[in-house]
DNA sequence: TTGATCGATCAACCCTCGTTGATTTAGGGT
DNA sequence: ACCCTAAATCAACGAGGGTTGATCGATCAA
């Protein structure tokens, strides 16, 4: 996985309005004026960040009609999963004194 | 695993700079002197990222004299895995057309 | 066609975050 | 004591990101 796809993401990620969508999506599939009501948000917020998300790949829309609903993207999750995997791999090493 | 703690060490990760940082001390523990050079960053700019890493507890600091090494902290990598696990879980469901 | 609603977009504002250069604190060497 | 160096801290600055309210395009009902 490209590095900078992986900071999209952990930076879509690292924001509370987006975490709760991603929790309330991960209850299944909304449109976006349920989102709007369970969440509290104004429509305007509630847009941008699902914008942010979307770029990021870590959810998808679906149009029917004049709803728009979105779902979660569990491959873009499990990417980031591995991700941070291959990252915590070779860490036991200490350093020689330097200097 | 706190959300407020798994948003402190997205938001930590969701930066070029502590990225590399985390990369380089992903290959062993380093002086922040060896991370100086080895980055070509400004002591007060890797000192700045350092500080916001350890605080969310993605690294640890020991200090030996005037030097003072970093290393990984692979557990925490490890947990956030874990919370990001939790949240792919329940994406399948559908939803009924709302409104 | 008209009116109403869903949702995206825009401009303006504000606040947070990263950068920069200087200063401070703490060790170690002479 | 003095000086030099490692690393943290600070204040000022600039840029990027989130918020707000208004507007716009599209869809559906009457």
């Amino acid at each position: 996985m490209a590095p900078d796809l992986a900071r999209q993401r952990l930076k879509a990620l690292a924001e509370p309005i987006r975490l709760q969508l991603l929790e309330a999506l991960g209850r299944g599939e909304r449109c976006v004026c349920e989102l709007t009501e369970e969440l509290g948000l104004a429509q305007s917020k509630l847009s941008f960040h699902l914008k942010v998300l979307k770029e990021a790949g870590l959810i998808s829309a679906r149009e029917d009609g004049r709803w728009v609903y979105y779902r979660l993207e569990p491959a873009a999750l499990e990417h980031l999963r591995a991700w941070l995997g291959e990252l915590a791999a070779g860490c036991t090493t200490l350093a020689a004194p330097c200097c």
